[in-house]
This record gives structure tokens, sequence and C-alpha cells, in this order.
DNA sequence: AGCATCCATTTTGTATACTGAAATTGCAAG
DNA sequence: CTTGCAATTTCAGTATACAAAATGGATGCT
């Protein structure tokens, strides 16, 4: 055994629950996980422990359950989502040696190559991995603890919404806000490089701009898909819904 | 039993941890520590896997072993500090309620308290239980922890630099390097209390100046208790230093 | 009929036993 | 005397069994 199961418990149900496979207040059974998982119950309570430190499970009362969404939450985990990346993107724009910017080209490019399959799930990991990349690049623990703290919890957000949102409608504005994400990326990369800090930070700033933005838009403006069915029904017969 | 051993196990430990009684790099074993706490492996695994995620404990292949003091981290745990502490300030003092500012004052008062004594271990969890209240005041856990981390690991270096330095020696220099901090934590809950951002921002950083030049002093200015015999015996024999 | 209480079932928390891997020690051979 | 290999021992990792607690349902009483 060169890694224990513990970790590899936490890793799967970590993925479960950014991908919302483990939906959020979902309660975590053991003896269910155990058996889903084809190991007895100590290395699953050991993954949940690993998950509760991490933020993505929560204990209520004596039984686990996934951390659900709180919306009063929310404007507190982008405060901290903006300062920790703009922290991070100067400390990288200073630190970063010849392997970070290897390692972070890499996950850029893996994002970019994404973008063109319709994988949802495999374009956000790359995403997620090419902003590790750069926390790593930062070279210190703390921050990058805090940054990736930061980060998940808005990349389960992003996730939630876009969930339910099927691939052929939006296509356009969403293969725009890949172009638009493409071209941060690179600047920030670039910045990176050159180790200007300024532009580092300004450019953590417009990147944590879009990403919010993007979720905004969808929390607050779209009329989502029953918007047509209601508005046409409203002065008239309860609407089907079902 | 209202509560789980292992959360019980893991404030043990980390206390422990934090007042030097298991020291930086010491193997944990857990027979060993079952045995002496009079609970069986289980919460004691439980409890490890807690404070390597905050950071305490780290895994040396398979073993566990207390975190060493690792000097390169240092500036990197300051600059931690720093950021953190400033943040947690502004936010406490825009965010705080009556019932924070109660429990910031008993704290304070508490730290005060043990002022008189020369208790060192009391006064350090004192200070610790104080700016934990400011950071729950901040109203925010993404920097809470962020915060807490940064604290804790200041904290044991702090205790480790003070240690072995006895109460006797250097009381002058202690005494007005306790006043000085209550002069500063008195302003810094007048800061919250009135809601000024921006003093509360500087105070912070004040009180960092302050933290990090008495553990700098300990560290790279003080001939400590040898220094006498050392410099007597350069020109002459062998220094006898038992 | 509604509420309360008790019992049963489910599930978590803890202990202990077993397994497997790694490290150390001892023995043998060069 | 040194080096390498093997065997034993120790300790982490996992599973299972047992205990305690909470929840839900059913029954009885008001």
């Amino acid at each position: 055994m060169v890694e224990r199961d513990g970790v590899k418990v936490a890793r799967r149900l970590r993925d479960s629950i950014l991908r919302l496979e483990l939906r959020p207040s979902q309660m975590l059974d053991e003896a269910e996980l155990s058996e889903t998982l084809g190991v007895s119950r100590t290395p699953i309570r050991e993954a949940i422990i690993q998950l509760i430190a991490d933020g993505l499970v929560v204990r209520d009362g004596r039984k686990a359950k996934v951390a659900p969404f709180d919306f009063d939450d929310m404007p507190k985990l982008y405060d901290a989502l903006l300062i920790s990346s703009r922290m991070i993107h100067r400390l990288a724009a200073e630190n970063r040696t010849r392997g970070d910017l290897d390692a972070i080209e890499r996950d850029m490019l893996r994002f970019e190559t994404a973008t063109d399959s319709s994988n949802g799930v495999e374009r956000s990991e790359a995403n997620l991995a090419f902003h590790n990349a750069i926390a790593d690049a930062a070279r210190n623990r703390y921050f990058a603890a805090f940054y990736n703290q930061a980060l998940i919890g808005t990349i389960r957000l992003a996730r939630a919404c876009f969930a339910n949102t099927p691939n052929t409608r939006g296509d356009d504005r969403l293969a725009s806000h890949l172009k638009e994400t493409i071209r941060q990326h690179r600047a920030i990369y670039a910045a990176i490089e050159a180790q200007d800090v300024e532009a580092a930070d300004s450019l953590a700033t417009l990147h944590y701009e879009l990403t919010k933005a993007r979720v905004q838009t969808v929390l607050f403006s779209e009329p989502a898909v029953f918007s047509g069915g209601l508005s046409l029904s409203l002065g008239g017969d309860a609407p089907e819904l079902s």
C-alpha cells in the first residue's frame, strides 16, 4: 500500500462534493459510503474529518452532512477570494521559479484544451489546477491554504449555479466567457513571468470580477428556463411546471 | 458522553504542542498516546488527522510528528500574520456587535490579570483568547481560519523562544513589554468599539511589530545566558558550559 | 383524537484484533 | 571488519465487534 485509503477516500468524496454528486446538506451515512467505496468505516471516518477541516463537510449534531450553501456567507466568501487571490498573485509574481512557470503554463493549456470539449467538469478541474499552480508559485503555505479555501468555495458555488444549465442553451455566452477567461489567464501568466507584481494584482482583481459577475448573472438576472412559460401564463390558468 | 473523545484528545494534544510539552519534530506514537490519555487508538488517530489539518502535526513517512520549526518558513509566517491581522481588525471594527465587544473585553481583562502572576502559559493563553475573540467579531470564517493559523504559528514560535528564559532574569524588560502590550490591547479594543477601521488597521500593524520585534530580539540580539562565560573565555581555555 | 411515553431500530463512537509493510538487528559470508 | 541478506519485531492501517445514543414508530392513556 503506497497511500492510505483514508486519503483516497477523502479525494473521492471531495470530488463528489465538488461535482455535486453529493449535494449540499446531504447527510453522509458512514455505512453506506463504506459499502459504496468498498472500504470499512474507519477510512471513511478519517476522510470525513479531513473534509470537515476543509470546510466541505459540517457536523450536524452527531451526523455529518455536506456543507450547505449559506447565502449569508456568500459575500464573505467573495471577500476572502478577492483578498487571497490578490495576495497570491502578488507573491507568485515575486517568487515564481522557472519550474513554477512551466507548471502554470501546462495547466493553462490544459484548460484551453478542455474549452473545446463540452465537458464542464474537466474544464472546471483544469481551471482549479491552473489557479492552484499559481498558489504553489507564491511559496507561502499560509496564503495558499487561505486561497484554496476561498477557491474551493467559489468553484462549488459556480458549479451549483451552472449544474442545471443545459449546454445547448447559452452556448454563445459561454463561448465568449471562456474566450475572456483564456485571455485573462494568459495575461496573468505573462505578468507572473515578467514578475510584474502590480499587474498581477490588477489582473487578479479583474479575474475575480469576471467569475463573480458570471455567478451573479445566473443567480440574479437570468429568468431561467421557466420564464417563458410563466410569463405567458401569468394572466391565465396556473402554469404547468412539470 | 456529550462530546467525542477525538475532539477532547485533539484539544489536549494541541495544548501540549503549544506548551511545548510535545516538542517540535517529536514522533507521536499512537500506542503510547493511547495509554497516556486513557483512550484507544481510534480517537488518537482522529485527533492526529485534525492536527495535521491545523498544521501542528506533519506526516513523516508513515509516522506522525510534531511540526518542526522551519526557519525558512518564519518570514512567510510573519507575512501571513501581518496581512491576516490587518484584515481581521478591519473587519472586526466594521462588524463587531455589543456581544463581541463584551467577549473581547472579558479576555482583555483576563490577560491583564494574568500579567500579575508569573504564569507565562496562562498569560499566553489569555492573549490567544483575546485575539481569537477579535477574530470572531470579524464575522468571516475564511479570514478567521487564516488568522488563526498564523496566530497559532507565531505563538508557538514565541513560546519556544521564551521557554528557556528564566523568569527571574529580564523581569524589567518583560514588565515593560507587558505594559506596552496591555496599552495596545486597550487601544485596539477602543478602535473596534468606535468602529474606526483605519485605526484598527494601524494598531494591528503596530501590535504585529511589537510581537515580531520581541521574538527577533531573543533570536538575534540577546547574547543569552552563556554569553558572559563565553566572552570571558574566548581568549583562554575552552569554556565550561555545564 | 391527540399527545406522551416507551421500545425498537438505526447509526454513530470506541475498542480491539488482525494484517501488512517497513525498519532494525543479527548472522553469515566475503 | 564490513557488507548484504534475511528474519523478527514493531507499528501503522484496516476491519470488525461492541456500546451508547438518538430517532422514529407504535401503543396506550388522557
